[in-house]
DNA sequence: GTGATGTAAAAGTCTGACTTTTTGAGCACA
DNA sequence: TGTGCTCAAAAAGTCAGACTTTTACATCAC
């Protein structure tokens, strides 16, 4: 899945950029470009450009006459998609599900209920195509089609939300569902109830009504939040 | 504000960022490592490094034997908090502020609503001094000071509520808060239904009243996106 | 103890040579 | 005419080495 020879740049970063958020480097920890460069077996110069790549995403600081540090986990870009994708390759995992399905729940009610108003009649059309399809592999362990249907139902609706910061959330929600099927147990159908409820919102979104769409995928999305409870540790209090 | 002496790298890149995501160069324009350092009169290796960090911000792409291309605006990393400040420092900052209030309106009373659930002691106790800070400055063109109260209060929500995604929104709500004092015409003092809601969110979260925080953030949200209404143009269509 | 001074360590910058990939032109052949 | 092959050049990618600049820290004078 994941391409192999893109370069030595994209190479090290792929392998240090894990480390890091994986915690390997604990935050303070300081680094030097000279000494990685030669644990990577690469040139200093590839090995400043993953650097400066590391600083853009605030995992890193590099500062002279001390070093590349490893700056705490606050402080990281955890929107750039990258991070995110590392992150969920590591072993917070299951933490890193939950704020991101949390951050679904606040969102997607809101951008379906604008697609309810800014939805292109194609955009509804697919939608329904999405819901439809969803419906039509909800049983018997079609679990892979499913979820082509699940992600394209879900980015269309922040597609068609108008807003250019919902749309971008297109990949998040993409992996969070894939991460859902894939990874943690699923081996059930799906929830009938979720499925009805995303035709139900293809519908809604389809007639315009705005604060329908918004309340009916507040219900998708407080469904996906009680799936998590059951499956995962909940805030492990 | 803005330093001017962090390096080479630095101003090149906020030289040229702000000049892709301002539009200056369409997408699919092809620019080329050696004329670009040329350009800017530093060495390929400065510019080969502020390239990979545009690269990583999905504003260019680099192929071989083509060049540097830059791509559609549908494909940057628009949370990247850099990215944010070019564009908001660019034309098209009026689309941009209207966004990120958008997103602000969809996060932030789910933000509060946790915040209910987790905000500590300390945390409560900010929170009140902030609201009450408002309101003691809310009168007499003291805008400036209202809004460093008003920042706070929202950073305060968004951490308290113990997701990390929310927090990170910290400093997106600070600019947009900012962006609406300073450039924005705010000649008024501010609104008191606002203010006074944040005195009763702070309320809510103090007293474990989730729904409420969330109803009443609801409430700060819409009034922000009317006053948008007001100032810029709507959706323009 | 406080403050000036010097030193060395690390990042930052520049240069030039070389390698690798890829595109597109030119050409042969059907 | 069109299809496919070969090849040369263009641009990014990589490397090595020398030099500059900043700055933390130790040392020394007072």
């Amino acid at each position: 899945m994941t391409a192999q020879a893109r370069g030595l740049h994209a190479r090290v970063l792929d392998s240090l950029g894990p480390a890091i958020t994986a915690g390997e480097y604990p935050p303070g920890s300081v680094l030097r470009t000279d000494e990685l460069a030669q644990r990577f077996e690469v040139s200093r110069s590839v090995m400043r450009e993953v650097v400066r790549v590391l600083e853009s995403m605030h995992l890193v600081a590099s500062r002279r006459r001390v070093g590349v540090t490893v700056l705490p986990a606050a402080q990281w870009n955890v929107y750039d998609p990258q991070v995110i994708r590392w992150r969920l390759a590591g072993a917070d995992r299951p933490r890193q599900l939950r704020s991101l399905t949390v951050l679904r729940s606040a969102v997607e009610p809101v951008a379906a209920g604008l697609a309810a108003r800014h939805a292109s009649a194609e955009q509804c059309a697919a939608l329904t195509e999405c819901a439809l399809g969803m419906v039509a592999t909800s049983r018997g362990r079609r679990l892979e089609e499913y979820l082509v249907h699940d992600i394209a139902f879900h980015r269309i609706v922040l597609d068609a939300s108008g807003n250019e910061m919902f749309a971008r959330l297109g990949d998040v929600v993409a992996e969070v569902l894939a991460g859902r099927t894939h990874h943690d147990v699923m081996f059930e159908d799906p929830d009938p109830a979720a499925v009805t409820l995303h035709v139900r919102v293809a519908e809604a979104v389809r007639e315009g009504d705005g604060p329908r769409a918004e309340a009916l995928t507040r219900e998708i999305a407080e469904g996906a939040l009680r799936e998590l409870d059951i499956l995962a540790p909940p805030p492990t209090r």
